[in-house]
DNA sequence: AAGGTTTTGTATGCTACCGTACAAACCATG
DNA sequence: CATGGTTTGTACGGTAGCATACAAAACCTT
């Protein structure tokens, strides 16, 4: 069944904020391929997604392209809006179909005046995307694709029920801004080490271990800074 | 002479909310090299560079570094801190020395609570900062080192007063992530284009205009969205 | 079961950048 | 002005990933 609170953001509002909101939360299908919203389009609601993995994809103008941080139910999707732009460079297609829990931005924003911790465990989100960001310009410039698929794979891993993710290798290639035939033979090494197995448009991982150990250091950088900043079970105080 | 309103940021506030602040304002130097802060380490204070510039360095295992943002008189140091954070992953290294004010982490924080403007400002800031690091990452993955290197003299040379910037090319190759001998070759083909010179340690800029059309696309939605989002006049309100 | 479409596999030559190594130029200092 | 360390130039082989092209396999539709 479908639940707000399987949003981790949205879970970890303190009741009194929760009650508050969740009468304007209103379930919308994620169908996979979907835009969300268009680089430079004005956002017109936050998104919490629950089963969908929205990606936060850079097209260059050249029409290459690459996943800049991907979003699904730890977080939210518009963090532009309550930082004062609006507006984003990249655009956010859906990843991996689902559900998510939208609010209009002028609910939520309206929030952020009368109670500071709404806001506050936002902005710790960020403060993790920010992390997520910066760990995948590092990425891009000194791992191989095949680390790179290594962390995608797990960081994508973490966000679903189970150890399957739809994709096809192509899809990938265009996360990873790489060719669709650098995935197909990194994927191939990788099911040959039997950590993966995979079929037309499905990867299964059978060994996560193998995954952790050939990635680089990358993927426990941005798992453990989401740990880090929303996984202890209390808000802080700021002061 | 030094005044705290050279950096953008403190410019921009309200007179109101400049007055209140500003006794608390510590002007510090920031000589080439400094380590503001340490990847992982708590920071104390933030910092308003006026003619500093300070790089976001991120330090992977294997040594290999990149640069992920920048920070001169446009910006802030220690975003992290009203994030809520409090520590980042990436070190702050002084790229070029010159002046900063800082101001206790506890005494801004404070800020926050009574006025919004504050808050908002730097919120916008970040926001701008995000994109920073979004480009940088598509960047490092699509874009020849020529180009980048291009990009990395434009954006640096927009927070300098003069045209010459001094800076070995181990330095920038460390701040490209990339060997040295690439800059070599690639400032070389600048210098015999006469968009450039250099000597030892230092470089001057000759022809603007020849970079911005050798460099990638990068340099200008960058420059673009730290337009949009902090130099209209006026604040606006968020609702 | 057949046919068409999408996805994956494989091959080829090419290029940008890497790692390493060393020589040449520069400039600061004694 | 000589010396020594730093910075820049150049060269070489190696390789990861590119672009392109096409074949094989998997899946879908009818």
């Amino acid at each position: 069944m479908n639940d707000p609170k399987q949003n981790h953001l949205l879970a970890k509002l303190l009741e009194l904020d929760f009650e508050r909101i969740a009468p304007h939360l209103e379930l919308v299908p994620m169908l996979l391929g979907d835009l969300i919203y268009e680089s430079g389009g004005k956002l017109q609601h936050f998104y919490f997604p629950t089963t969908a993995i929205v990606s936060l994809h850079y097209l260059l103008e050249n029409g290459n392209s690459s996943e800049i941080a991907g979003v699904g139910n730890e977080g939210i999707l518009g963090v532009s809006l309550f930082m004062g732009g609006n507006t984003t460079p990249s655009r956010a297609i859906v990843q991996t179909g689902g559900y998510a829990y939208r609010i209009k931005a002028g609910i939520l924003l309206q929030e952020f005046h009368q109670v500071g911790e709404v806001l506050r465990l936002l902005l710790r989100y960020t403060q993790a995307l920010l992390t997520h960001m910066s760990q995948t310009a590092v990425c891009n410039r000194h791992h191989s694709v095949e680390q790179q698929l290594c962390r995608w794979l797990l960081l994508t891993l973490d966000r679903l029920p189970s150890n399957e993710l739809t994709m096809t290798q192509e899809l990938i290639a265009s996360m990873l801004g790489v060719r669709r035939e650098g995935v197909t033979e990194a994927a191939g090494r990788l099911q040959a080490a039997g950590y993966i197995r995979y079929r037309r448009g499905h990867i299964t991982v059978l060994d996560r271990a193998g995954l952790e150990q050939k990635t680089c250091e990358c993927y426990g950088v941005v798992k453990k800074e989401f740990a880090r900043l929303l996984s202890e079970a209390k808000q802080q105080r700021l002061l």
